[in-house]
DNA sequence: ATCCATTTCCGAAAAATATGCAGCACATGT
DNA sequence: ACATGTGCTGCATATTTTTCGGAAATGGAT
């Protein structure tokens, strides 16, 4: 991880479909030794995977919500972290400090479906109190990137 | 946006570097209908670019940080939100409902860069309350993908 | 400083992949 | 029935990736 694979994954990351050449050209490289580098940093696990970012409303999740859970304390947590990793809508879910013991970032197409979510989840016993949090804009809105559940 | 479209972009998510023509053989379509609808799906921006899924730990920002932002009564909201944008340690700002007006995800390599950040909004006279929470564990962490401030 | 071992790089050939296009099939609306 | 538009295929071409031998650079150790 020196200055240049720095550089190819600042490269990678504004566009994953510029040739080898291109970075090259971009770094001071042929196009094998870049070749090599990115071999390397797909290996090692510093890239994880080549994806795809899209477009949050044309793919029908235009809805950004935020929910902090307080779980039962009589909650399975393994279950619920189980639950969290296979749930689609789930984006995030974050063991976090503070007065809540979860933060989970979903998005649904709208706001809706956010009812049944937390009704799910009650039903299921793991959340004792919850707050419900919307984006209403995104100045820095993130990249939209599914999970990575292959 | 059919079920071949949903479908394409359910095996580029997970990887983008998958060929034409394998791409082809899970959905029933020759390479060059796949290239052509590819081609249509980034151009109507429906994907927005290829990009690199990274870790967090090798590329240094371990540590997973959100802040809650009341601003100033008198502080100039659009220079916030283009603050934010341009912040290389800010990966999402959303406004939001609730007590707080904005929500900022951040990621930092170890907690003693938390301070400084906070600091630097404090004397932009941006914020005037702020709670931060830390995650300690991610059950579904999310991608990492780098900002597309091309 | 010199030597050796290791790593990194380059360039060229080969393999794989993407791209562009003509022609065909199918659906839609007139 | 006809014309129009859209999407698909298969092929030819262009581009890109991959591989690999040898050269250059790097980093210790003596």
């Amino acid at each position: 991880m020196d200055a240049i694979d720095t550089k190819i994954i600042d490269l990678l990351s504004a566009d994953a479909k510029r040739s080898l050449a291109d970075i090259g050209a971009s770094v001071g490289l042929s196009p094998s030794s870049v070749n090599e580098r990115v071999r390397r940093l797909t290996a090692s696990g510093v890239i994880r995977r080549f994806t795809v970012d899209l477009d949050p409303v044309q793919t029908g999740m235009q809805t950004l919500v935020f929910v902090w859970i307080a779980l039962r304390d009589d909650a399975d947590e393994d279950a619920f972290r189980a639950y969290a990793a296979a749930h689609p809508l789930i984006l995030e879910c974050h063991h976090v400090t503070g007065a809540w013991s979860y933060l989970i970032k979903l998005r649904v197409g709208d706001t809706t479906r956010i009812e049944p979510f937390l009704a799910d989840l009650k039903s299921r016993r793991f959340v004792g109190r919850s707050e419900t949090v919307l984006a209403l804009s995104s100045p820095v809105p993130g990249a939209l990137v599914r999970k990575d559940d292959a």
